[in-house]
DNA sequence: ACGTTAGGTTAACGGTGTTAAGTTGCGCGA
DNA sequence: TCGCGCAACTTAACACCGTTAACCTAACGT
């Protein structure tokens, strides 16, 4: 019974999207009255987080599955894994707009998602290929303003989230629309645009003509 | 009548996110029946439309302000227009999160909106910083599986993607919540994390030890 | 045999966006 | 000056929403 209120909820929220997801709709699907489902869930926003959580179950097994098709340490991994999260963004758009909409504090359900929400593998996977020295941390721009240290440690945490925020970015520019604006011609869909960011992550986008030494520490694009 | 309408549209979405936008509330702020607004907008969503239009003007001065502040062509101009992007987030959340919402097909006003919506300003900075060889675009990775050209010409639009992906990204995971999931040490508050993106955006994760002749073009990360 | 409880019901409250019909008052042409 | 027209605004109402309260019913343990 809970896992038919929660199915029905999905197809409803993967057809009509969010505004789609109403109490009754769902109570009429499962053929039943709507208040039964107070029943089973504390209100919607529970409802809500259970089908988020299940979301983030299904997200998880895309990564990982991208993770295993790869060895550990190699920057493959990350083509593999960037890949793997726009395809499920874009697979089950329903399902990434709720998880990572900015409407709610769902700061509290997020909490219990396994393996961080995916943040877990996505930094293991960082941590492997710093240890195997495939990739590393550049030397640090010395942001003087705020006195930050000139030669940071090699975060794990850092990489991992420059990582997450570029191909989150384009996920969700692209699915608010907003990239539209933007037509590069030799990469139309938002996963040919990924790949053509590869080069870019490797290797940035600053030339290296101009002075590599550094030695005043701006070096930076920030 | 029509400002005081939007004024008040303004300050309720800013006090209590887009929840509290509603028509009723709207009218009585105003002190006039909900149904009068209709006869100055067709309905909520030509509301919201105009309020995101005017969020997208003051996000544009923000942008023009921090490209003023830099010289044509400098990287200063790019840290500059991302301090202001993240600044404009954090500084008007309520509006950002309205902006860049996945949930509508905002498709229909973003194209009005001046400027495409900043993304001109940041494209023709980076069009700038290409002619004036300070940014370049990095050997392409050649994605073999796709048969994508090796050396991609130096498209401003993808550069401009690209950097426009990074920032947003780390913006809206951090208003979702789920930067949280990261503590980077050094980089607390998303400002300071972006400022440490600076050298991977300028150079690149990737180790320079291993092979830089990339002859057979796999050298991206992806 | 009886009380408890899970699983469900209907009715209702206050809220939402939106439509329809009616009212008021001002400006402008005859 | 009269009267038409229209903009500005009203109230009433519809259908929907999330949620609560009260009630019913059947099964089960003691």
């Amino acid at each position: 019974m809970e896992q038919a209120i929660l199915d029905a909820a999905r197809d409803l929220l993967a057809a009509g999207g969010r505004a789609a997801l109403s109490m009754r709709q769902v109570a009429d699907q499962v053929g039943v009255s709507a208040t039964a489902i107070y029943h089973y869930f504390k209100g919607k926003q529970d409802l809500v987080d259970r089908v988020v959580l299940r979301a983030f179950e299904r997200f998880g097994s895309y990564l990982r599955e991208a993770m295993d098709s790869q060895p550990e340490g190699s920057v493959e991994r990350f083509a593999a894994l960037g890949d793997a999260y726009l395809r499920f963004a874009l697979e089950n758009e329903a399902y990434f707009r709720i998880m990572f909409s900015m409407e709610a504090k769902d700061h509290a359900v997020l909490e219990h998602v396994p393996e961080g929400g995916g943040y877990h593998l996505l930094r293991r996977s960082v941590a492997d290929a710093l240890a195997a020295g495939t990739i590393r941390i550049p030397r640090g721009p010395a942001v003087s303003r705020t006195g930050l240290a000139e030669q940071r440690a090699a975060d794990p945490d850092l990489i991992a989230m420059f990582l997450w925020s570029t191909v989150h970015g384009l996920v969700t520019l692209s699915l608010c629309g907003a990239a539209d604006r933007c037509r590069v011609a030799a990469a139309p869909t938002a996963i040919e645009m990924y790949q053509a960011f590869s080069p870019m992550i490797a290797h940035g986008i600053r030339s290296q003509q101009d002075g590599r030494d550094e030695s005043q520490g701006e070096g930076g694009v920030r």
